[in-house]
DNA sequence: CTGAAAGCGCTAACAT
DNA sequence: ATGTTAGCGCTTTCAG
């Protein structure tokens, strides 16, 4: 068996309680008795048990994470910054795949739960109202993680997007451009799908620029696949564009890989602008002009919200809003 | 307070262990009060103690994943193949960054074993001699995912590096190019480093080509700006290469880029091959000709083995090498 | 400064 | 089929 605080008690002479405290609270504990049950715990081997602990502190020292798919850049890259975040404080991670799957998402809420993690990440998902029915009943501190809610008062981090695509958009009318197609995600997507949307309608109507959504806009769902099925779609809807916003850096390489497959170059005669600057976005050629998201950030600065809310039962600042960026690279050139 | 076993009890009047029976083995109680029990959980809103459980089962239905960055495409997708293997057999995974930091790696060691995991994935790094140290007092189960050790009889899943290598610079040959660098990983990396490398010259050597360690191969650390770096070390030492061959996909971008930057192309003028097939090989211009490693298998046996060898106590193979496979995409081409 | 004792919430014999 | 009881390994009063 496994040496408990019991064996080491016993072997050092000393009570449980004193094992304890030389663990917890080392200066409540002389200096010879301390140095005596250090010995005993180093030569049994002996490892406290989290779960008896817990049990009693109500504090696990874990977070669960809940989130769509750790393969895809994105979400990898904040869910790097959860980590490092966590690692500081010492918290441990608890990952969760959801695929965006609502039964697989409320179960994991259950498990999470049961495990007592001390509070949770929920990331880049709308929170639908039996998400928050669910959350509230399981009284878990929550946290979202580029996502935002203004229905419910949950605490997010994330980029503001509206703003984010308008500047995009008018870096790509500034470069000269007036025709100008967006591969946007999925309009029922109120996260990154429907404001990537509003802020490049509202900078093309601003310029004056034409911005109908039947024959300037067209729709998938963030990969790369999708973008290249997008931006033929685009073409025939209107061919003489000169510059694409793309909703993701996976869209725009989709896009240009179409682009490329009927003799278009880019951006030599069509420009293509991303979304996300995951690494994808340096490493291609050409290399992608594209809005910048502090990923890591967005994870890090969620989990020491998170952290905040449970040290001291509330945030500073219900909802954060990180600031975007224009990465300037070569996907985007004067028509 | 959140309602525990006992208050459930008490409101459906029966005993603790009543309860306890029909959140476990609902078939040894009466219907009607497995039912009254039932409806009092849910009025209760009760959630077992996933804690307490596991302190009297010793089994907490959680596994450790070491790995050295999620955020690394490769890893990533390995990963992804864990969590999905976990989700199917009802198990967590509680993830640790290691960034091949040996004291971070012993620390999350020791906080998973308080933390009771059932066992761990130990990914992509070598067994060192102290891990193995640890690793044995601490009496964790552990599979090597992506990694191996011949020295230790630790259960493993990771593909054969140095046939496949050689499998690649073969179809290299076979293509006929003659002047073949290849950009390595590190010579001291025993897993993706080495092996490639050797399968290369092995290649080489038994085509009679010409095979110098000194002119054809030159290292770095499987990063697109090592790739970039090592082409144009490789290119100052040997400008008569027709093909290269790189230990990532990562690389071979990098090196692509370089060869961009002065004006060669690819696959026209040299030919570049890389090593993962990670979403990257798809998703750039030209796609990436590779040699493919079954990822996300790699995760998913990994935990599958574990799962056995906490079940049965052993495993069926203790070494398993997952087959690897050529894809041929764009970037190579006759000379 | 230290020890004894009372649980944390649950499962698992052991009775009945 | 159900209840009683004894812990799992630890922290935390409460005495001394």
């Amino acid at each position: 068996m496994k040496p408990t605080i019991k064996d080491v008690a016993k072997r050092s002479g000393v009570s449980i309680s004193t094992v304890s405290r030389v663990l917890n609270t080392p200066e409540l504990v002389t200096e010879t008795k301390r140095e005596k049950v250090l010995k005993v715990i180093e030569t049994l081997g002996y490892h406290p048990n989290a779960l008896a602990r817990g049990l009693i502190q109500k504090r696990t020292h874990s977070l669960g994470v809940l989130i769509p798919d750790v393969s895809n850049l994105v979400f990898a890259e904040v869910f790097r910054g959860m980590e490092d975040a966590a690692h500081e404080t010492g918290q441990n991670l608890v990952i969760c795949n959801t695929d965006l799957n609502k039964e697989r998402m409320m179960s994991y809420f259950k498990i999470l739960k049961e495990k007592q993690v001390d509070g949770m990440i929920f990331t880049s998902e709308p929170v639908y109202p039996d998400y928050y029915e669910l959350l509230k009943e399981l009284q878990i501190p929550v946290v979202l993680a580029a996502t935002h809610s203004h229905d419910y008062e949950l605490p997010s981090v994330k980029v503001n997007d509206e703003p984010a695509s308008y500047d995009a958009t008018a870096y790509l009318i500034k470069m000269g451009h007036r025709h100008i197609g967006m591969i946007s995600g999925p309009s029922h997507d109120p996260i990154a799908g429907l404001p990537r949307m509003q802020g490049f309608l509202r900078a093309m109507r601003m310029h004056d620029l034409p911005h109908s959504v039947e024959r300037n806009v067209v729709y998938g769902h963030y990969r790369y696949e999708d973008g290249y099925e997008a931006m033929e779609e685009l073409y025939q809807l209107n061919d003489k564009l000169s510059a694409v916003l793309c909703a993701s850096d996976e869209m725009a390489l989709g896009a240009i890989s179409y682009l490329d497959s009927i003799g278009i170059n880019v951006p030599e005669d069509v420009s293509v602008m991303g979304y996300d600057n995951t690494r994808l976005a340096h490493v291609c050629i050409p290399k992608l002009t594209t809005v910048s998201q502090p990923l890591h950030a967005i994870g890090y600065e969620a989990v020491n919200k998170l952290e905040m809310l449970l040290s001291k039962g509330e945030v500073d600042e219900l909802r954060t809003y990180l600031p975007h960026q224009l990465v300037i690279r070569d996907s985007v050139k004067a028509p």
